[in-house]
DNA sequence: GTTGCACTCCCCTTTTTACATGATTTATCA
DNA sequence: TGATAAATCATGTAAAAAGGGGAGTGCAAC
């Protein structure tokens, strides 16, 4: 079985790379290239390859919502998702647009090979790294509600409770409280650590 | 003239992508490649190239101190900076260590070459993407001092104006001012959209 | 030798947060 | 249906930050 292999990324090194490591497979089948979100949805209408390595960083539109257009037009073909962070933020994005599975681009050709076989068959692949930062904040992982986050992200844009209170039609005393919910849960001391924090696991 | 071209980068893809895009270059000897920092240093022990294009994210060791260090003990080998970013503080502190040029990771064929023949000539070179990056913050640069960063550091941290006094010594009144002052600089209304705006420019 | 800047310190007032504690309503799920 | 969690609101005190002002020292560059 031929696998057709399609990339979208907006680095030529990397797409020449890839295009490097794949060349002397005799199962794969290069479908072509993109180096942005628009051309690739253009190349898609004309044929389908089996099995698209996607960038997340892209200049026109982000990797995650090309990827969720593309799983709904075309459900039929598998997604990598590929990217130089192994942040769990991404990774989760990206699996919850449809993607089949996540790639760094500090892969071996052993690695890339086994990801596009994986997933041409229709099962997921996470490369080393990516599944070690997956179990890794599993435990560590922080639940925010969607209330906590609206807060959290008005906040980090330098409004007082006073204000939030009026942009999200709520009293300044409830503003309090789910500040006090996020300083508890992110175990921040005052409110710089707490923007510091959400920061730093990608919150906002 | 032939060039003698090494490229450091942990991105089997990349190093790929530079080589397959090079190798029809007459002008260009690919002289090796390294994925860390430390078997860059121990192939320099045996040959020099030319030219180093230097990726700035190295799992052992930053891009940037790599080459300070390389700069140090073989002056005569001129360095690219190598990065998905195009981020002032990359671009500065990479020339700062001693780099000739910085070229970003979707640069063409051209743009390489460009650079390559630019910076063996002993010259600087800059891709577009990055020179436009240098310009435009040149206006809105935020220059801190000394203690501002210090204060700023701590500030981010979650201490109060009364502690990072103790740490550093000075009384509560003068971090108050530093403090004023770095709302002013950052042009932040509080502390949140401080601490917010801080790790937007990479000051933190 | 004075101008500029970084760093230091102090006063005052108002606003905003932090912390404690308790309570109601609504929605969801087992 | 009863439990659970989210979201809402309140009252009160203490601590911290924001905003305004002024002011002295030392150092380096012009």
């Amino acid at each position: 079985m031929i696998i057709k292999v399609f990339i979208v990324d907006d680095h030529y090194m990397v797409i020449e790379g890839i295009h490097s490591l794949l060349q002397n497979e005799k199962s794969i089948e290069w479908s072509g290239h993109a180096t942005n979100a628009v051309s690739c949805l253009a190349f898609l209408q004309q044929q389908q390859p089996d099995v698209i390595l996607m960038d997340i960083n892209l200049p026109d539109k982000s990797g995650i919502d090309l990827c969720k257009q593309v799983k709904e037009k075309y459900p039929s073909i598998f997604i990598i998702g590929l990217s130089t962070f192994n942040q769990l933020s991404f990774i989760q994005k990206m699996m919850d647009s449809g993607a089949s599975g996540y790639v760094l681009k500090n892969a071996s050709q052993t690695e890339l090979m086994e990801a596009i076989e994986t997933v041409a068959k229709g099962k997921i692949y996470f490369s080393d790294e990516a599944s070690k930062t997956l179990q890794k904040n599993e435990a560590t992982h922080i639940i925010l509600t969607r209330r906590e986050k609206e807060v959290l992200e008005l906040i980090a844009e330098g409004m007082t409770n006073n204000v939030i209170g009026q942009k999200l039609f709520i009293s300044t005393a409830t503003v309090d409280t789910h500040r006090k919910n996020l300083l508890a849960k992110l175990n921040a001391k005052n409110t710089a650590s707490l923007v510091r924090m959400a920061t730093q696991l990608q919150l906002i």
